[in-house]
DNA sequence: TCGATATTCAACCGATTGGTTGACGATCAG
DNA sequence: CTGATCGTCAACCAATCGGTTGAATATCGA
């Protein structure tokens, strides 16, 4: 359980695995569609997948040859509670969220 | 302060750092007392401080030969508000977070 | 059946990580 | 001054990470 702590904050640690979050935030989606906004390789999207599905942030299900991917916001649960102990936080602030995801949505 | 998330989220995928998160909590301690309850060098626990530092997740203060760590709950805001976007999220569940410090303090 | 599309596998690469040890610079106590 | 304590620095190590390329597998459309 704390070993799972460990795979969800390092996968959160990487910036093309949280744009890939906030793409899927929107909706659901296949490999090569997610890869797309990336200038990097169909395999490394590929890998960032199966280390965010191995943290349980998202799920993949293959329908034919599309394997889908969809966020499964349950595991940042467990690592939203170890972290609101470290502070009294303000409500939650989904302005400065929507600024973040702007901030962190790939260049174009 | 996109780069920020990025370390905020790696110091925090360390179990040794969370463990030492968790004392911090309790109470400032200096560098030799963070170590203590660790099987490893005061070199490692150093090291990890350092990180915890850059991120900024803990404040380091040199009062004599003693350095000083406290807890910076703010950088972990920022962090929060993140995560918090994902998911309608329980409000704060203090017993939880008890459990988890309960598991993540380091075995005597 | 054949060719295109979707995705992964395997091998490799350089950079980073988490740890060690030994030497070192400060600071405090006597 | 001397010796012990606090903490960092420098060099090293094995393991992991983020990326690449080329080949392989599986499914779809015509």
């Amino acid at each position: 359980m704390s070993r799972n702590l460990d795979t969800v904050f390092a996968a959160l640690a990487d910036p093309t695995r949280r744009a890939i979050l906030a793409m899927l935030l929107e909706d659901d989606m296949a490999v090569t569609d997610v890869a797309e906004p990336f200038e990097m390789s169909l395999t490394a999207i590929s890998k960032h997948l199966g280390i965010l599905a191995a943290a349980g942030l998202i799920a993949q299900e293959k329908r034919g040859r599309v394997k889908w991917c969809k966020l499964e916001p349950d595991a940042l649960k467990e690592a939203s509670v170890w972290m609101q102990g470290f502070g009294q936080f303000e409500p939650i602030n989904l302005d400065a969220f929507e600024a973040f995801l702007a901030q962190e949505l790939p260049a174009d």
